[in-house]
DNA sequence: GTAGGGTTAG
């Protein structure tokens, strides 16, 4: 072994002196024909530079030859060198547009490296333009000059371009196992599986004896059936394999290996893998990727042990697939150990390696580990010449999805801004604003969206960037952007991705208080999954519509979707708000004898959620100490939220202390404490926590709510008079309020501290933010159109009381939602029933 | 001509 090595590294060696002794003799015999001809070339130089393997000496001297059709093949020779030896696209370009500037007639071997080139780079303008030159120069067509063609529009991203090209050939019957395989090629890159399956399959049946499918064949069509997970038509032909004699070609073996590994069947992928003979690093890596993307991660580590005793170098793909399996599972810290024995065992990351490992940081928001890969990042990526390179953006627009993912908004804007307009992609604009939408600040990720959907010839929103920006709506409760991001995915195709999208369109009409268009799209679905359903069915719970969730649960156990603990969850709060108790201790108690769905602990927090309201609140506490697990904060905020309800000031005490044992004592907390005393008339212990909170440091967050307006949304704080038309606000308020007390309005004073850090009560009552809402709504809404109001809070009880009467008075509906659900109040009644 | 990667929902 060792020999051989140094064997082969003698003979390079001994190449490369023999190489640089003919280069220094042609350069000799270059200046004595100069000084002897007085020209500067001529062909029989520009052949030993060629020779002495120093193709840029060759073109400096070509270019002194005076055109004739024997020395094309010079040019052709330096066009290949550079499109297949060194795979320097832009030189070979440079190249070829030097030439024809020379003005030499390009021919049948020009053209097809030429095309290769502009398929490469890719660059349409390029292959488009010898495309032409092709047709005004006479030139006689060719099959290879063709296939050529076929192959660059397929690069270039013009399937159609292709497609005609190719039926031009199939019209004059032009046609061979390469056009097949070309055109094949062409829709299996552009993502269009299904029709190469089809090409392959017209290509068996028309090609009868004489068009075998080769090698080449066999590898793409198995791709596409990778890529479809269609293994039936894989099995189909992986048989072909063998009766064709190819089974034995370790690409084909490869393929096989892959498609079956990818369509989960590894059992049938290890069959073929352990019968290759041949096996090369790519088989090895299809099969740990295989069992990485089902997450069989032991049959994937014992794989990896298998390669080391084996002595096969794991190279860098297989160690990204583990990384990248365990990223998408959502499990950072095994994706970051795997990155770790990776650096140590001395195989160098890539692109991809890192883009996993950041998405691996992203998830487990590991902010320091995503750090350093930024570090390691810019030693190895980011610092290369080629700033709009498609790996380059992977990396940006994997750094600013960590930073996002990892709350540093500040420094993945910076990222964000700092990259130019023109290099930004779909991605770029989409982690950005999926970043500002998961992590509150919709509204910048709303002004974001519009930005991107403004700049003309801009970039295009996909799937993704609707989903975020829908998010971004349905935490505002922006209802009318929502609806025109509606009218754009009708507009525009998103068949494709249309259960994402209608999914996020269902929870949108939801959050933002329109159930029933909510439901009007889930019914016009094509497809649905559990998310669909479970959305409506929390629109209904959210909308105390409590039958028609269960309704819809009914409807899920009629499908054969697997029912999981978040479906469960949304059944209790269902029950929990619309006041359904018994059946929804019925549920609890039957979840997991009859789905085999556990309790968490969610769903413990939800049942004290429910008993509580009902005002069972010792059911509630017994079943707190009955709970299998320890207790977390939220189930004691249900606890202590259920107290205020009740007024219950022991049991709210308990509570109370209990999380500050937790140490998950929040402003919440301490203002449900201050509200229970304040309502058992205990205004020591009220001023004791005020000034407790003081003393910790402790501010509360201050309630604020919104309101759609005509021209975009009006916010206010408590007592806020900010807005232009403050004084109308307060006037009209104040006009309400004596006319509801006319008709049995009494303030409830004891919410007078819900929502002011002020001693003085009473009068502030009128103050409250949710109430200038309303005021500023009945102001600038039509009569008849709904008044659609958001809390950041829970709704103040007293505000709520108000509110019933005033839509006695007003022609509106008030549409309120609040941190826990929506309020339909109408003609004096709200859908809440007291359950809120 | 084969293997790996970044953005979305209950």
């Amino acid at each position: 072994m060792s020999s051989m090595v140094l064997y082969s590294r003698q003979a390079k060696k001994m190449i490369s002196v023999y190489k640089k002794k003919m280069l220094l003799k042609t350069k000799v015999k270059h200046q004595q024909y100069i000084m002897r001809t007085g020209n500067l070339s001529d062909a029989k130089i520009v052949s030993s530079y060629l020779l002495s393997d120093c193709p840029s000496q060759a073109f400096s001297a070509l270019v002194y030859v005076s055109p004739s059709s024997t020395e094309l093949f010079y040019w052709n020779s330096l066009i290949k060198h550079y499109v297949v030896v060194s795979k320097n696209i832009k030189k070979a370009i440079s190249i070829f547009i030097t030439m024809r500037k020379l003005g030499w007639l390009p021919d049948g071997y020009t053209y097809p490296y030429v095309l290769k080139a502009s398929g490469e780079l890719p660059c349409f303008f390029l292959g488009a333009s010898v495309h032409g030159l092709l047709v005004v120069s006479g030139f006689e067509w060719n099959v290879f000059v063709c296939n050529a063609v076929v192959a660059m529009y397929g690069r270039c991203g013009s399937v159609d371009l292709a497609r005609q090209m190719f039926d031009e050939m199939t019209g004059v019957g032009m046609l061979d196992v390469i056009s097949w395989n070309s055109i094949c090629v062409v829709y299996v890159h552009s993502g269009d599986f299904e029709r190469a399956l089809e090409m392959f399959g017209l290509m068996v049946r028309r090609g009868g004896l004489c068009l075998r499918p080769d090698v080449i064949s066999l590898v793409n069509v198995l791709a596409a059936c990778a890529s479809l997970r269609n293994w039936r038509i894989g099995k189909e032909i992986h048989c072909c394999s063998i009766r064709r004699g190819l089974i034995e070609d370790v690409f084909v073996g490869n393929g096989l290996v892959d498609m079956y590994a990818k369509c989960g069947l590894m059992d049938k992928a290890e069959v073929i893998f352990d019968r290759m003979e041949v096996k090369d690093v790519v088989s090895w890596n299809a099969m740990v990727t295989g069992y990485s993307q089902i997450g069989q991660f032991d049959d994937a580590l014992e794989l990896l042990k298998r390669m080391r005793v084996e002595e096969i170098e794991l190279n860098v793909v297989g160690w990204s697939a583990v990384i990248a399996g365990y990223a998408q599972r959502g499990m950072g810290c095994q994706a970051l150990d795997i990155f770790r024995e990776m650096m140590h065992s001395g195989a160098e990351p890539n692109v991809v390696t890192l883009v996993s490992v950041l998405s691996g940081c992203a998830v487990v928001a590991a902010l320091r580990q995503g750090k350093e890969t930024h570090c390691y990042s810019i030693k190895r990526i980011l610092n290369v010449d080629e700033y709009d390179s498609g790996e380059y953006m992977m990396v940006v627009n994997g750094l600013i999805d960590m930073y996002a993912k990892c709350k540093d908004l500040d420094t993945a804007q910076r990222m964000f801004e700092s990259i130019e307009w023109s290099s930004r992609s779909v991605v770029t604009w989409t982690v950005m604003i999926g970043g500002y939408a998961q992590h509150g600040d919709s509204n910048s990720a709303l002004e974001l969206f519009s930005d991107m959907m403004q700049n003309k010839k801009g970039v295009i929103p996909n799937s993704f960037t609707i989903s975020c920006a829908l998010v971004a709506c349905a935490r505002l409760g922006a209802l009318r952007f929502g609806r025109q991001i509606h009218a754009y995915v009708l507009r525009n195709r998103y068949e494709s991705a249309m259960l994402f999208v209608a999914n996020c369109l269902i929870d949108m009409y939801v959050k933002s208080g329109d159930i029933d268009t909510a439901r009007v799209v889930f019914d016009s679905m094509k497809e649905r999954n559990i998310v669909s359903w479970t959305s409506v069915m929390t629109g209904y719970g959210m909308h105390g519509r409590g039958e028609e969730a269960l309704q819809i649960f009914e409807g899920i156990r009629r499908t054969s979707y697997v029912i999981d603990g978040v479906t469960f969850l949304v059944v209790l709060y269902a029950c929990s708000h619309s006041g359904m108790v018994d059946l929804g201790i019925s549920y609890f108690n039957n979840m997991s004898k009859d789905f085999g769905v556990l309790p968490e602990v969610e769903h413990y927090a939800c049942m004290v959620d429910l008993l509580g309201r009902a005002g069972r609140l010792s059911d509630a506490m017994k079943l707190v100490e009955d709970m299998p697990m320890d207790p977390t904060p939220i189930v004691w905020v249900a606890l202590l939220g259920a107290c205020r309800l009740h007024s219950n000031v022991d049991l709210g005490e308990y509570a109370a202390a209990k999380l500050s044992e937790l140490d998950s004592e929040n402003d919440g907390t301490y203002t449900l404490l201050s509200n229970i005393y304040a309502s058992a008339g205990r205004w020591k212990d009220v001023a004791r926590i005020r000034s407790l909170m003081k003393n910790i440091g402790i501010r509360k967050r201050p309630g604020c709510s919104w309101v759609q307006g005509k021209k975009g949304t009006a916010m206010f704080y408590v007592g806020d008079r900010s807005h232009p038309i403050s004084n109308d606000i307060y006037n009209l308020l104040t006009d309400l309020i004596d006319k509801i007390k006319v008709l049995g309005y009494v303030p409830e004073t004891s919410y007078a501290l819900h929502d002011v850090d002020d001693e003085e009560k009473g009068d502030l009552l009128f103050e409250h933010s949710e109430k200038l809402a309303l005021a500023y709504g009945l102001l600038t809404t039509a009569p008849g159109v709904p008044i659609r109001i958001i809390k950041n809070l829970r709704v103040c009880g007293d505000c709520h009381t108000a509110m019933t009467y005033i839509s006695k008075i007003v022609p509106h509906e008030i549409i309120l939602r609040d941190s826990s659900r929506f309020h339909h109040i109408k003609n004096g009644s709200c859908t809440c029933k007291g359950y809120w």
